[in-house]
DNA sequence: CGTTTACCATACGGAAGAGTATGGATTGCC
DNA sequence: GGCAATCCATACTCTTCCGTATGGTAAACG
């Protein structure tokens, strides 16, 4: 007999055992049917993140439902419930490890440029070209109203924030303006974001987009 | 009998008798409970569409729920599916109504500004200062993954932009800069407003945020 | 003043999705 | 091989919300 309000030994301790590489390849399909078994095998908590936040991605926290997302993994809700206690929970675990996992991508590899100078336009033209990661933030940027995912972004947010400042104040900004043309940068990336992969505002294409790039650090960067 | 699938003489027909102040007050009420019934006359479509507007400026399109609208004007649906064949119809004459008058505010005073050079600053200390308007829009920001809203902010985005491109023309940039220019300042005011009341990330106070609109005149802003 | 029109309440049907209960299948382990 | 832990399927319940059907009430109008 089962507890009312849980299972007896569920994985649902924040296992500090992290497991960056998937252990089984089925998070790849990105529209497949069902009745598309790729590998039966049995799942994990990971692959539910995993796929939670590749659900997000392409359609939004709204969209994360449970057996919707038991049908893209070959299962049913039962699996589910075993492995996490609700829905929140759910969402709570995949943010998590969004937040721990999705970041250092772009901003460790920035800091290891030791020229602050070379480090800020480096810094756009990279977010500019690899913008495939940058789309989870793109889809929790559309759902601030969710109470979920508010203290995550206004973590995440303000660590990037810090980072621009301090790289503006590295490149001779004094303290004031530094503060706020790191703001005015943010802005103008978060706006970007919302107006070109989810709105697709000007449908520019690729040489042009470059230009603006280039415009960009040449109005926001000081010489 | 009725007809299977509409009225017989509903108010449906796109009238352009507009009333742009409201007849009746009853959509001041920002959080009145159950039981609070201001004035029960009856409603029109128009009443129907500017407490929808109201709803989505507050909680988001996702929270567009008849009954709950329904609540809120102290009706049942029965009125509403009188006014409007379905909730998607509802919808979409909120934000046709929304396009229509909610942009001549501050747009149209800005063009009345003669002199160019001082016509984009003052555009921007006004958008700045009154944010109240742009609410719907940033809800609507949010709202991009759904099909109804995309061609609506793709329109007035793009009007927008057009816009800001000829504002930076006329203030002596050379066309290819004053797109770009009219790019960044859009993402940036786009980005700002996610930033801010949706998230309430740096959470600045009224002299700071002066001087950061300041900052993005003089950096945005030939001189 | 009564009839027509406009507006609303009540009650229902149905779909979608969260969460529960429970038994079955599979794996790891002794 | 057998037992226990792990993982999953099936079959429910409950809630929410869209939409329909239909009768009722208040306003408009002759």
């Amino acid at each position: 007999m089962r507890s009312v309000a849980g299972h007896e030994n569920p994985p649902h301790s924040t296992s500090l055992t992290f497991r960056i590489t998937n252990v089984r390849g089925c998070r790849y399909h990105t529209h497949m049917n069902v009745s598309s078994k790729p590998e039966r095998t049995r799942l994990s908590a990971e692959d539910w993140e995993l796929a939670a936040l590749q659900l997000i991605a392409e359609q939004g926290v709204g969209a994360l439902a449970v057996e919707a997302l038991a049908r893209q993994l070959g299962v049913t809700k039962g699996s589910f419930y075993w492995h996490f206690r609700t829905r929140e929970a759910l969402l709570h675990a995949a943010l998590e490890r969004w937040e721990q996992y999705g970041e250092r991508e772009v901003l460790g590899q920035i800091e290891q440029i030791t020229d602050p100078r070379k480090r800020l336009p480096e810094l756009f033209r990279r977010v500019a070209h690899e913008l495939q990661p940058h789309r989870v933030y793109a889809a929790l940027l559309k759902a601030l109203d969710h109470p979920q995912v508010v203290p995550v972004m206004a973590r995440v947010s303000q660590r990037r924030m810090e980072f621009l400042t301090t790289a503006y104040r590295e490149a001779g900004l004094p303290p004031g303006e530094a503060l706020n043309r790191a703001r005015l940068t943010y802005a103008a990336y978060v706006g970007f974001l919302q107006l070109n992969f989810t709105l697709g505002l000007p449908r520019i294409n690729l040489e042009e987009f470059d230009a603006y790039v280039e415009h960009m650090i040449a109005t926001l960067i000081p010489a």
